[in-house]
DNA sequence: TATGAATGAGTCTTCATTCAT
DNA sequence: CATGAATGAAGACTCATTCAT
């Protein structure tokens, strides 16, 4: 790994909190410099510009969260295990496995409404990506008999993923762990009965 | 109704639409005079500072949103048929009548995490009355044996916010009806399981 | 007296502390519509501007300061006596008696060096008469052979100005009664030998 | 000398004249663009902000009052000979040494009664250390049997202060050379008979 | 590649002043 | 004569970005 291949990581994984906390509008460059201990001749000498970082950080956030599930997953042998992966939010919040600030769709899709096409579209297709691999999950629970045959597999993978998202959201805003448990209860339910 | 009110309307109706597109940083005083046709004078005479214009157009789509679901519940003689109003989000959706940009709960929860306490407070306050009526209804519906008795009413109320915040998250995101469309659909059928 | 005058009397009376200690930038319309509980437009239907206020404001406070001696003086048939009154600032300003922030003449003075010609030339004006009314003292006590004849009057009189107003600024600064109460005893030592 | 240092102290000398000609609030950051040439930003990159330039050009032009002074007393082997160089101002002024404005501390002291503590802790902090240079030029001379050995050196310590800045004053309002002068001749008289 | 320093357009806010009612 | 409401220029300060070294 070249110097500034290092050093690109480096400003990743330094701000990676910040966008996901603050949000790019409210994370400038001086949160950037201050969080690394770099000039901002540095930073711009390592990404286009300050959006070339958020993006870069989206991505780093994206797959810490992707890797959680994915580890998780792995050690299933059931499909529906998979499934219930998800519904284990609740615990790796606690355990402080889940990105700080939560998760970076939701809080990119949420911000870049109309500010940041280049960050939506980024989220947006990391969501179709999320959602077509339940989608798999549930094609491949199907062919071994786990999943009823006519479930519905889009729906389903949208509805996991709202209640997710709608339990983070509540989560965000009470600082209450209560609440996503009760929305990771429901969500177990859900897929216990697919 | 003074001159100075109907000013105060008309600035938080023109911006309305704003904050809860662009986010309250998004949000510039020059954005709130180009949408008003006032001057930033004007603007500071009739509120303290950008905060409380901000906190104004919070309540202000937050109503607008309340009294959409509060109509068509009034219309509802069956417990189970008020919450059935809720899921029909997509058609109001489809007809324009929920406030541009989306939930002002949701906004406001992902972009004032750690920003913007004042809004935050705000937002909280909302969800949780918002919570506390879904209850209400859910326990009335019980007493008229609409309702199993065993029944959980915070965890059905936190499930049902979650589904619709995470439905309203990915069609935002998204821009395709399909997506909340399914997610009302799951909800639906959640309600009539109750 | 008409209503405008009491009106312009009251807005002079409960500005005169604020201009005197804050000075004519640092006191703001919003200070005077504070200050006297009308509005800024009342301000402008008895005042031609800020400047106007500031002015016979500056008149008020010299006045208050200029009747003090007077009144003193007034009881004191030899003409040393006339100017011991002088001497006796410090125990004016332990009194409560000097206008509240100083001596308005030192207050403008420093403040309008270049910013406010009218507002120094005023001072000045008041300046120059304080002085020659030392002089007239002077060359009177001189008369009455009070005085040696070969004194110079005007330099005399430079003299009591500059340590009074040199005490005023020490006091000022200092917070401390103290170092007034040197300066006068210095002055009434001066003065007894004349 | 880095380049940052070196920009400092060139805001520092080319707005010394500014601010203590016409005061903290009267000078603006255009003033002081408008003055160096540079940019606000380069302004604010150098300092914290207006706060700490306008600390900074006081101290500057203390130290520029001051090491007039000291300059002239070390040529001096007798106290009595120190003190009188305080009574030359007049011709100091003349001669165009004393800072443009006049004495610092008398300005900051006047403008910054209320509004500005920490400049006020400044002029305060410096008013008595010159009170206390001029306490240690007495003591010494007392020792040198220079002074009478009776003489009170904090109340003469204090006198000379005052006239000092009471004729700094009134040479300010007046733009006439004559005046100071005779508080100068006063002074000299002064010192002479200690 | 990294730094230090500068830019200038942008931010929110306050100012003295005006004027229809 | 006083009010309430509006103006727009000016206030201090921060922003993302650039570039010589």
């Amino acid at each position: 790994m070249s110097k500034a291949e290092r050093t690109k990581e480096l400003i990743i994984e330094k701000t990676s909190v910040l966008f996901n906390k603050k949000g790019y509008a409210g994370t400038s460059l001086n949160d950037l410099t201050d969080a690394t201990g770099l000039t901002k001749g540095s930073i711009y000498g390592n990404f286009k510009n300050k959006d070339d970082v958020a993006i870069e950080v989206f991505r780093f956030n994206l797959k810490k969260m992707a890797m959680l599930f994915e580890g998780e997953q792995a050690k299933c042998s059931l499909y529906r295990d998979k499934l219930f992966v998800y519904s284990n939010l609740d615990i790796y919040f606690k355990d402080g496995l889940v990105p700080e600030g939560g998760c970076p769709i939701l809080n990119t899709a949420i911000e870049s409404d109309d500010t940041h096409p280049e960050l939506k579209k980024q989220a947006y297709s990391a969501l179709i990506k999320w959602k077509n691999k339940i989608i798999g999950i549930i094609e491949a629970g199907k062919k071994q008999n786990e999943f009823k045959p006519e479930l519905d597999a889009e729906t389903t993978a949208i509805t996991i993923l709202a209640l997710l998202e709608g339990g983070i959201m509540i989560r965000k805003l009470s600082d209450n762990q209560d609440y996503i448990q009760m929305a990771m209860k429901s969500l177990r339910n859900y897929i216990g009965q697919l």
